[in-house]
DNA sequence: CTTCGTATGATTGTATACAATTATACGATT
DNA sequence: AATCGTATAATTGTATACAATCATACGAAG
């Protein structure tokens, strides 16, 4: 009997279609692909050195991902990601971050609740000297910790999608000091509210969390945040 | 310049590999298939009269919807639905249907609202003669102008999804004529909040709907609601 | 000069062939 | 009799060939 790791998810490294999943997704999220971009099957193929049939299984899983769209005999076009949908996502993602930390009052292990901890220790570090590279990778870390929590599978997998969708936006929004330390200091509260088990007060808490960071992402500009320099 | 249509979103019928997908979907939830069976390219293929790359392509895009799990080498699975499944999904759906509601104040055309309040009408008909069909027909429209109406994407994708999800199990908590009538009761005052422009009190109202039709479910023997017979 | 239509090329859609992996059956060995 | 190993069958993974569709270019008619 043999066990299957549960993380592969979706996109296992080590067929030829996750990779090339994973590396088209990498690419359009971290904007080497732009908006409109016509992607072909055979380029993706030889680029990567393998034949279209994996390329296209990729394409179809990118198409129901959001991040491409595939018009019938005509092509895959990169999608891209309006400022009405960042906006959509960010309230979305408010309203169901909310329930997650309600969730994971119920669910959290001591484990997590001891990374968290150290997520929150470590990020006062980076925070206060403007380490923004570290201090994006530890607040998605955050929320990740969060996700696992809340003991859902399904909950956990729409926000990590809505989380990954508007990722290149959301490097941007930590980009000051002070709003690094705001995060910092929200994602205490939600820990702690986690940690006492009131379920209440995370749900208000992660939802404002979400809520602040899409506030900040507008003063800071969400228009040059947004388009691809 | 052609204008491509906007309803096919993934799944265009005229393609082999959207009909495929559409039928192993449908028999999925339909509960043809049930959870655990294993669904083999060549007898899906052949009973649909394609050969096995639209099916494979077909495959990948359940895989991503969570319908069935693939695992590398071996098969397609279907993944069933536990009952810890559908509470998340209708604690989810209770959060964006709030969220959904609000936005449809804002955005709701006027033939919306006249299809909505045509929708309610009607659904009194039925709903005191007992027609469970009828109304589950109308209890999904009633909810889809409102996806329509919210004018975002994401949230009306997302929402259709969990919709379809629970189809099934959606189908049963309708069949009570005390039900179908506060359910429709419900709308009404969605509705009204919606004509309105009343957000807050949609948002509540819309919310506390799901909730409603959660607790009725779970009142009515969740366990034989979810199982097939 | 413009416009329409046809021909050509490029690209996607599908089918099939082959390779790799996994499951099963059966027999040999202990 | 039980267990291990090998051979065989079944199934998925990938590559390639062919068909269908779409885009482009070019020339003829007005």
């Amino acid at each position: 009997m043999q066990e299957y790791d549960l993380k592969q998810e979706v996109t296992d490294k080590y067929s030829l279609r996750g990779r090339v999943f994973n590396k088209v997704r990498e690419d359009i999220l971290s904007g080497k692909y732009r908006e409109n971009d016509e992607l072909k099957e055979i380029a993706i193929g030889e680029e990567l050195g393998v034949s279209r049939t994996p390329v296209r299984e990729a394409f179809r899983q990118l198409e129901l991902e959001g991040l491409i769209q595939i018009i019938p005999n005509k092509g895959a076009y990169v999608t891209g990601i309006t400022m009405d949908d960042v906006k959509d996502i960010y309230m979305i993602r408010s309203k169901l971050e909310g329930l997650c930390a309600a969730w994971a009052c119920e669910h959290i292990t001591k484990e997590q609740l001891e990374e968290m901890e150290e997520n929150i220790y470590l990020a006062k570090f980076h925070a206060e000297r403007g380490h923004f590279e570290q201090m994006s990778e530890l607040d998605s870390r955050f929320h990740e910790i969060m996700y696992e929590a809340c003991h859902s599978k399904l909950l956990e997998h729409n926000l990590r999608d809505y989380h990954q969708y508007v990722m290149r936006v959301r490097k941007k929004t930590l980009s000051t000091v002070e709003r690094s330390i705001a995060c910092n200091a929200e994602h205490q509260g939600i820990y702690e509210a986690i940690r006492d088990k009131n379920a209440k007060l995370a749900d208000e808490l992660a939802t404002l969390h979400v809520h602040k960071a899409y506030e900040n992402m507008v003063k800071n500009g969400l228009r040059e945040a947004y388009s691809n320099e």
